[in-house]
DNA sequence: CATAAAAGTTAAGAATTAATAAAAAATTAA
DNA sequence: TTAATTTTTTATTAATTCTTAACTTTTATG
């Protein structure tokens, strides 16, 4: 379950990573535009922003979000005295809110309601790409009829290479999103992990799909 | 990718561009002032300026650049100690900061996000040119619907070519552009590059689009 | 038309980048 | 916890691209 943070009170982020490390996977990041950035990058389960963020309005960055046609549950942390009526945060597009200061735990309750809300809603998300079906809820990849056993790091490789057809990805654009851009990882990991994808989904196959543009990154061609 | 260090800390910069020289290409600035005339110069896609600068506060620097329109994404180094308010920096105009000392590394990542972020808004950047149709994102290039597979050089010299068509480019030129300014040594590294990009893009077709002008350099007319 | 300067051609080797293998570290499961 | 698996690092090899430099051809000009 993956959980973007925007907040810029470093300590309450830091707490609910803490207490909730176990039960989410959070992304966290301090201000709109990365958040904006991040939401590009990754699909997320649940948003949860403040509506007091250093460079716009947590209502505005709800608006943004939906503008841009992205469905992700959001959860608006008001501050306590915010009275910013609730009716207002829902026009905004958020779906739920909690008033700080609040206890983890509610938190983590709203998340899981939330996150089950969408789960209802959002139906199974398969990629189809030539003879390969990747199925991203069983984690599973078929290619011509047979099953092919991939290991999360190079799922997620085949996933983001195939959901981007046709534009060549650099090895920091993969870093950034099978590694949720963790800083300090990093040297020929990606061409290892292309290595092994390669051995699992190509290799045995007659058509080999992933190719490498020298010099720039790996594609795989439009469909 | 250009980048725009001002930093009085020579140390600092030498290191930087020492690590990260193959990444991109640095031009280095030790006041705010000179900052300010590269800036009215060049076009950067990211600029890095330490909030301890020798004439001015880095906060008024980020300030004086945005008062002039220009949107290049900013990137403040802040002593460790620097208690301004990451609000403070966003309300200047900058994009991210990074409190030193910090790792090279991190620097390369936040570079490589901030002209991301950056690109995003202006790419989509394809060219035609008669029958020649190149896209830099995909980094292809198409003559007369048959797919051509250029280097890197080979396309970025025909990129400069075609984007400037009508005009006489120098090698002077050419290499500023294709090799961003690098200094050393070269030779007729231009000629050599310019025959391959015939042999690829020219000689295999009817006309022969790339001209050579005696004694100036090459061009391509105008459309 | 002779000449010098500029441009074109070629091929070798330098340098960069990618692929591979295997060991070490980290993570996950039992 | 230990064992099993996955991920990352390191080192080595292979492949591709870039640069150099010697040599040939073309061009402008007296």
């Amino acid at each position: 379950m993956k959980i973007l943070i925007i907040d810029d009170n470093v300590r309450l982020t830091e707490r609910i990573n803490e207490k909730l490390r176990r039960h989410f996977n959070f992304d966290t990041v301090f201000c709109a535009s990365d958040g904006l950035d991040s939401i590009e990058q990754h699909i997320y389960d649940v948003i949860v922003l403040d509506i007091g963020l250093p460079d716009i309005n947590g209502l505005e960055l709800c608006r943004l979000i939906r503008n841009k046609g992205i469905h992700t549950p959001i959860l608006v942390l008001t501050g306590h005295k915010a009275v910013d009526s609730k009716v207002k945060l829902l026009e905004a597009g958020a779906d739920d809110y909690l008033v700080k200061p609040f206890e983890v735990h509610e938190l983590r309750v709203r998340l899981l309601a939330l996150s089950r809300r969408q789960a209802r809603i959002e139906r199974h998300d398969v990629i189809t790409y030539k003879d390969i079906i990747i199925d991203t809820e069983r984690h599973t990849v078929i290619r011509a009829g047979i099953d092919v056993k991939l290991r999360r790091k190079e799922f997620d490789i085949l996933h983001y290479l195939l959901s981007n057809s046709g534009r060549i990805m650099t090895r920091e654009m993969i870093i950034a999103h099978a590694w949720n851009n963790r800083t300090g990882t990093w040297v020929n990991t990606v061409d290892v992990h292309i290595k092994h994808l390669r051995d699992k989904i190509d290799r045995p196959f007659d058509e080999q799909y992933i190719k490498t543009c020298y010099g720039l990154g790996y594609k795989v061609d439009a469909t």
